[in-house]
DNA sequence: AATTGTGAACCTCTTCACAGCT
DNA sequence: AGCTGTGAAGAGGTTCACAATT
């Protein structure tokens, strides 16, 4: 299949959440110029987005927003859940187990790691933490798909390692460190320094 | 000055990042091959992006690292410190405070906001709790340039409003919603489900 | 000999603009 | 009449490739 990129599929996100606030107020029919007002962006891109895709409106009328929403769910593979794994249970692991917005989409923290003896066997939201050494067989148990790096930027490559060694693939890292993986594993970067520089340089011109 | 893009910025501070590990390992000379291969791109790259702002290596030598982390801290804007307010103490608020990468890049939490009665007033890491109906007030007090909204999504745009209201034109955002901001208001948003939906569309096409 | 700095080429993403459908 | 879907044009970002410098 043709590649798309990262902002068309970044953005189909946000579409999928818009369209979940209009079904919510009883919207049932949606132009790609108001998505894009709701969104800051051009009618075109979502367009344009869409057509990588099929063909989900009616011209003259716009979308059905259950339809595209449902359309855009499949396309992001939404309509199935995934079994998440947490690894460090740090300040940022502690306030993920607690994000409700995962579930809400469908992402189930099933197992937690960690490497600090004090912590291990005791239970966090009712959930045992392992060892990270462990991580082959409950991660084959609890049929893990993708896991969230929590643990310190000293650790982060080694612990990555150790999943992708029990075939793990997908990685939401929060370690502020660039991260070596092969290339049939994908590690999307959650670093909030970098986004709190972009504001300082801004302030900095303006 | 001619305006550089988000990208650019945005791997600014790797290099950053990457020059301060480097400076720790007590290494003086880097070239930008070096730079590139830590963070996965190419010299090229790292070339161009810090030829917008001038030149700052030595041909057949490369760029000494302190030197060149101290341009691109300048650049950023990172050689003073930035006082940042929180508005909202869920989950997500409480870990950031505890943070310790924000202070380490001169980002200080100074106020933090909530519009529970229960929690306004209290003491949390040593700072007041104050009602987001104080904004103006406080944020003269403690001079602060960057709010981080980390309020439930129905409240996200107004309590944005009532920041901007007060002067600050700098926010990260972690609230999942699109926040509409007048021209010279700088939002950058971190929304984590975006980045899960990714992955959950990589493992879905792979 | 090694490596920078940069114009030009290349590639990718976004916007335009309009034919085509409802 | 209104709005989609899309090829073509435009804008912007990345990589190439090499002269310049140490």
């Amino acid at each position: 299949m043709k590649k798309i990129s990262d902002s068309t599929i970044g953005r189909l996100s946000t579409y999928y959440r818009t369209l979940g606030e209009l079904i919510e107020q009883k919207v049932q029919t949606v132009s790609s110029e108001k998505i894009a007002d709701l969104n800051g962006i051009t009618s075109a891109q979502v367009r344009k987005d869409l057509s990588f895709f099929g063909t989900f409106g009616k011209r003259g009328l716009g979308y059905n927003t259950v339809a595209l929403k449902d359309e855009i769910g499949r396309i992001l593979g939404l309509k199935q859940n995934w079994n998440v794994a947490l690894a460090g249970i740090g300040n940022i692991g502690r306030a993920l187990i607690d994000y409700g917005e995962f579930k809400k989409q469908g992402f189930f923290i099933k197992a937690i790691f960690d490497n600090d003896p004090q912590k291990v066997n005791s239970e966090l939201k009712g959930l045992k933490v392992h060892h990270i050494d462990d991580v082959c067989e409950i991660a084959k148990k609890e049929k893990i798909n993708i896991v969230i790096i929590a643990v310190p930027v000293k650790n982060a490559q080694s612990v990555i390692d150790q999943f992708i060694d029990c075939g793990i693939r997908a990685f939401l890292n929060f370690a502020p460190t660039s991260i070596k993986v092969p290339g049939d594993v994908m590690v999307k970067n959650e670093n909030m320094s970098i986004e709190l520089e972009a504001l300082s340089y801004y302030l900095t011109q303006n």
